[in-house]
DNA sequence: GATTTACGGTAAATGGTTTTACTAAGGAGG
DNA sequence: CCTCCTTAGTAAAACCATTTACCGTAAATC
């Protein structure tokens, strides 16, 4: 039978309340006492029971961590920095993959919200989320991370700066003299890809090149997705002379379709992938990736959220710039 | 101000009780009643308390996940397939990473049984973990995953079959020719790495070779890690002709070093790693790989806890065996 | 017609803690 | 000696739900 503070408190002949003090050192006891009391807890390995806790003071100590597409290299860096932060507050991290479905992803924040997490970072399936200002229009602390969305009203977001990393990909290929830019991504209707693709546009408009929508390339986040990508978006698109590749495994993918087709990278088709993974530097060619910091945008998430549940008022978003790393894959 | 079932109860003109009867389904409530209070229900956008019910109920299907090394992407991995399970049975997981930290870990189990979660699924830091038997003898559910521990008892276990693993690929190095074979690993004093040696040795006995302990070399799971592992392992070494990595960051690592020293894989020195990464395939040469499952060691891992939660005797051990994916880095 | 049984509903206890408001006792200050 | 603080300790309320035991009433059974 699971001891409780009243069970230390008969024996010590004492109140509960007296345990309580001394347990949390809210009140000062005498030294003989709180020796007595100490001794039973330590006899009985008694653990205070968090649950009755958080009853009382209304808070648990524990963060939801709603993300839609673990295990992704990406994601997963960015639930490490979170966990991370929050360790290192005192926090813990109740997580939850959506798997990418708007449905459960909402189910997930009515149970979290049950649970009396004191707030919420989430990475939502998508931009249309408006059941979240229920929530947050009544002060529930929520924070979006990675993806931001218009439709929800005072929830702080931390993410990378998806356009400039659209931008800059996308410059850095017209600066090689590429006209026919392929781009191949994962998430459709999500913030991420819709500023890359907008920054991909802006770099476009401003090099005087046209923008063709049939270079946009949907695939599944995999190795195979990938390949079926490439391969259908150059059935279609003869021309493509530089690939933008929005995901690691897709990268994968299409260097094994390209090699498959005899397709020489960076000769014939160059390539900038996102995100910095480990293989890039011994892979042939090494692979020019643009890159956001997953870790920190995590960690920043975290710390975004504490603000907001110390202040309501907190409203901020912030957004970390991306670096390209240059390797050979894009011909440099 | 938070609505409470209390608050639904005054303005039904009920019972806080008929409430709950109505919300859980537990008893039947007259139609009239039942619509009234549901109305008032979905007005207020009224959502139990689950802190209050955990109290009283004294289960909260929230498990704990503790693991060691996130974001190593076999622990990332298994991971997934724990969340996945744990949210098809209507569970919720606490996830907790202990960087390899043995105090921080018994501190998280400690939190975590306050917080009443309904067990524990854990990968241990160290072998040196029989603090874990003050919770298995009393009955708290506790369930071992990846790694296992001779000191805990009452504890079941979902691991790869690890010795398997090492004698595995060492054999098939051997039948390839080789002698003498460089074991490069991470992780010091825990059953993965303890196991794996074992089968290593074994293979080596059967094949009538010489076990060298100097062929042993611990590194940091890091690119850098496996770099200076392989570094100072064939500086002491010189004859070796192969090497069996166990960590695949740490094989990237080992083959920028071996490139840089212009020793040609598999030619000059074999290669075999752990753990089936994307890029395995696209890496010149193509990587033989020995790998386990880690998804299905994580969803099996969820269904020992379930086991365990509803039977307190259950109590197995389950290994998964190792698949051989062979490509070229062996010299196959 | 007497006795069960079923049904709908509720009061109150319960879960384990925190916290407020109060008491009693001892000490200081005048 | 009286008053005023301070201090150590405690009783009880609060947190928000679930669940047991019970109470009428009406229907069913013999």
């Amino acid at each position: 039978m699971k001891i409780t503070m009243k069970d230390i408190a008969k024996e010590a002949n004492v109140s509960v309340a007296t345990v309580s003090h001394v347990v949390n050192g809210t009140k000062h006891i005498t030294e003989e006492k709180h020796k007595r009391i100490m001794d039973i807890i330590r006899k009985y390995n008694y653990i205070p029971n968090s649950t009755a806790k958080n009853l009382r003071k209304k808070t648990t100590m524990t963060a939801g961590l709603v993300v839609s597409s673990f295990p992704d290299s990406f994601v997963t860096e960015m639930v490490y920095g979170i966990e991370e932060r929050a360790r290192e507050m005192g926090y813990n991290l109740l997580l939850v993959n959506t798997n990418e479905n708007r449905d459960y992803e909402e189910e997930t924040v009515n149970l979290l919200y049950s649970k009396m997490v004191d707030g919420i970072i989430l990475s939502p399936t998508s931009n249309d989320i408006d059941y979240l200002n229920a929530y947050t229009e009544n002060g529930f602390p929520i924070v979006l991370v990675n993806r931001s969305s218009p439709v929800v009203k005072n929830a702080p977001s931390v993410t990378g700066d998806n356009f400039q990393t659209g931008y800059d990909a996308t410059t850095h290929l017209i600066k090689h003299g590429h006209k026919n830019i392929g781009f191949i991504y994962a998430v459709p209707d999500v913030s991420t890809t819709n500023h890359r693709i907008d920054g991909y546009k802006t770099a476009l408009a401003q090099a005087n090149l046209p923008f063709n929508e049939d270079l946009l390339e949907l695939g599944f986040a995999t190795v195979n997705g990938g390949a079926n990508a490439v391969r259908s978006l150059l059935a279609r698109e003869k021309d493509i002379t530089a690939l933008f590749i929005q995901n690691d495994l897709m990268l994968v993918g299409v260097i094994s379709k390209l090699r498959e087709l005899s397709i020489k990278i960076p000769e014939d088709i160059a390539l900038i992938g996102f995100g910095d993974f480990a293989s890039s530097t011994i892979i042939d060619p090494p692979i020019t990736n643009i890159v956001l910091p997953p870790e920190t945008i995590g960690r920043t998430s975290f710390d975004v959220l504490m603000s907001k549940i110390n202040n309501p008022d907190y409203s901020k978003h912030i957004e970390l710039p991306p670096t390209l790393i240059v390797r050979k894959s894009c011909g440099c």
